[in-house]
DNA sequence: CGGGCGATTGAAACCGTTTTGAGCACTCTG
DNA sequence: CAGAGTGCTCAAAACGGTTTCAATCGCCCG
């Protein structure tokens, strides 16, 4: 069933038909009535690809994933980000189009898309410094939001971000408030900006205290729990080890878990540990009582929101890109104790 | 630059140079190659949705992933099946497109999805027994594959799974040639198609050693690791714990390790841990030394191979559905040793 | 009573491709 | 040399909607 035919069915032109179901104004009420409800007795559904054609709208937003090398992207946390991205398309009409290519073909994925006109915006995950991508699709005029800021960036460009430094700053705060003046840091891969500033707040936060930071006990890595364990057992082994780890994800967190046991120590007395928590729906740090003393902030409420900044920008360019900044919790768990004394 | 105006500088027809791009045998061959160089000049890129509209197809495959109360789809398996599919799709320059709908929603959305024409056929995750799905797709005539399969259902259908039953009887056996016979199995919901036949390779393992089946050892719940910390806490409880534990993924057994260690226990050595592996790129069950023995199959190498399955039952429908069983390999690790002497 | 206006509808153009059905100029074939 | 192929190209018709512009009708107003 398509629009012709269900105007002739109704003995009315597709003009006529097209404006009522769009909710034209100009439409007599009693002839919008007929034709809603001839629409529906004929289960008639207008075609995607023809109104798309017409409108010269995709009515579709592109996530761009690449593999192999920065494999990092394919992790918990980007899929909750997305399902809370999906959510606020679905609610608008509007498809998300996933694109998973190889790392060296992401600068021709996003001019595709945009040439082809497969989708109205994208959406830029994991920035780096300097991140290419911003100044790219600025070049070839495409929407976008950037999930996290990329430093080094001076033009404005829309992103949403939550508050990395702030909220290390404050774990570490909280660890040197306990007495713990030895506090490991097992962060993500520091070209990936929110390991640069989470990396920020910690430095920030010991030099308040006069504490000299020590190469020893900074680590950079994927966030696997493999690399969470290898760290914190090499931070276990030295002269003068920590007593106290910031992790950088409930993994890595899992794995710093699995060293400081394996050494006969106990989580929350010898060693204290906190994590960031993207409180993620597959998961979560405990239920009622978390495991894990955490910074936490949701990231499918990131992706919801995200989502809806793109959208905005997609139907009202003139109001220019608008930032958003989220605070993360400081949520108390069972990981965190005073520092043991010498 | 659209077709006609390329066409125009051409001194051609947009006929001829939609035929010379899309290599039809009936141009001249000087002239196709005229057009291509002119169409690499000027960056011509057809409009996708034009092409859409005009060939009728939507060269589009779509995943829908219901939230809320089924959120287990939320997990890092998705995404990697996702990753593996969309390398698929990116060559095959098809798009991916994810619906992420409320549960009450998705039948509307399959139905929306065929009779708007967003998609040319489906991929199903997660079946359950006598899933719903299936049933529907057929009647409403979308093109689909399953990622596993649904027991209960009589017609044929395109499916791709893992010979779960198989692996888990392999596993069980294993533990059970190390002298275990008190045996945990901390299973996924067994609601879902893959728990059952899980269960079922468990079950018939015990059964040809004259083993009875305890209630006491099985759990049955989400794979996260707080259930598998739990599970695992309440069985060595038990006045008669298990020697050994079959956990359904890699993340129900990091939280079964730590309950053993919470316990004092080693793994390994008072209790063995076996794992199902889906060699997730986020989550590797180590790397040269895998930490989990583990039955292991790549989930995204079932991606991969289930969107080719798609992909050719959208373009040779007369082919019928095709089936695939893929097999586990059973990797010995560091989490399973002889049943210690009691 | 004629012009103007608001309310409603429709014809036709348009979006940018693909595809159908001819047409033209040559070359073979019998 | 007529007729049948080839080889190549093009005009026009889809595809299924939206949108522009014009038309009709009834009614009000001066």
């Amino acid at each position: 069933m398509n629009l012709k035919e269900l105007a002739t069915k109704l003995g009315l032109s597709p003009t006529t038909v097209s404006r009522a179901l769009n909710g034209y104004p100009e439409v007599n009420e009693a002839t919008r009535e007929r034709v809603v409800a001839a629409a529906k007795r004929h289960n008639y559904h207008p075609n995607t690809r023809a109104i798309r054609l017409a409108t010269g709208r995709a009515m579709a937003v592109g996530h761009v994933i690449p593999i192999a090398t920065r494999h990092e992207i394919v992790n918990p946390v980007f899929a909750d980000f997305i399902a809370g991205a999906g959510e606020t398309y679905s609610r608008n009409d509007y498809d998300m189009v996933l694109s998973v290519v190889p790392d060296e073909d992401e600068e021709a994925t996003y001019r595709g898309l945009k040439s082809k006109g497969n989708v109205d915006g994208v959406i830029i995950h994991a920035p780096r410094m300097n991140d290419p991508r911003i100044h790219l699709l600025r070049e070839i005029g495409m929407p976008f939001v950037v999930h996290g800021r990329a430093t080094g960036t001076v033009d404005p460009y829309c992103w949403l971000d939550v508050n990395n430094r702030r909220a290390f700053q404050r774990a570490t705060e909280f660890l040197l408030d306990l007495g713990h003046t030895r506090i490991g840091l097992v962060n993500g891969l520091e070209f990936m900006d929110f390991a640069i500033r989470r990396r920020t707040g910690y430095l920030d936060a010991l030099g308040v205290r006069g504490i000299a930071p020590d190469a020893a006990l900074m680590f950079s890595d994927e966030m696997t729990e493999i690399s969470g364990f290898r760290a914190t057992q090499a931070m276990l082994a030295l002269p003068q080890p920590p007593t106290a780890i910031l992790c950088a994800s409930m993994i890595s967190g899992m794995g710093a878990r699995r060293a400081v046991e394996a050494a006969g120590l106990t989580v929350g007395r010898e060693v204290s540990i906190i994590i960031h928590d993207d409180d993620l729906s597959y998961m979560k740090n405990g239920e009622d009582v978390p495991i894990f003393t955490a910074t936490r902030s949701s990231v499918r409420e990131a992706g919801r929101l995200a989502a809806e900044m793109l959208l905005h920008l997609i139907a009202h360019p003139e109001d220019g890109p608008q930032q958003r900044l989220l605070e993360a919790e400081l949520i108390i768990g069972q990981s965190t104790g005073p520092a043991p004394k010498a």
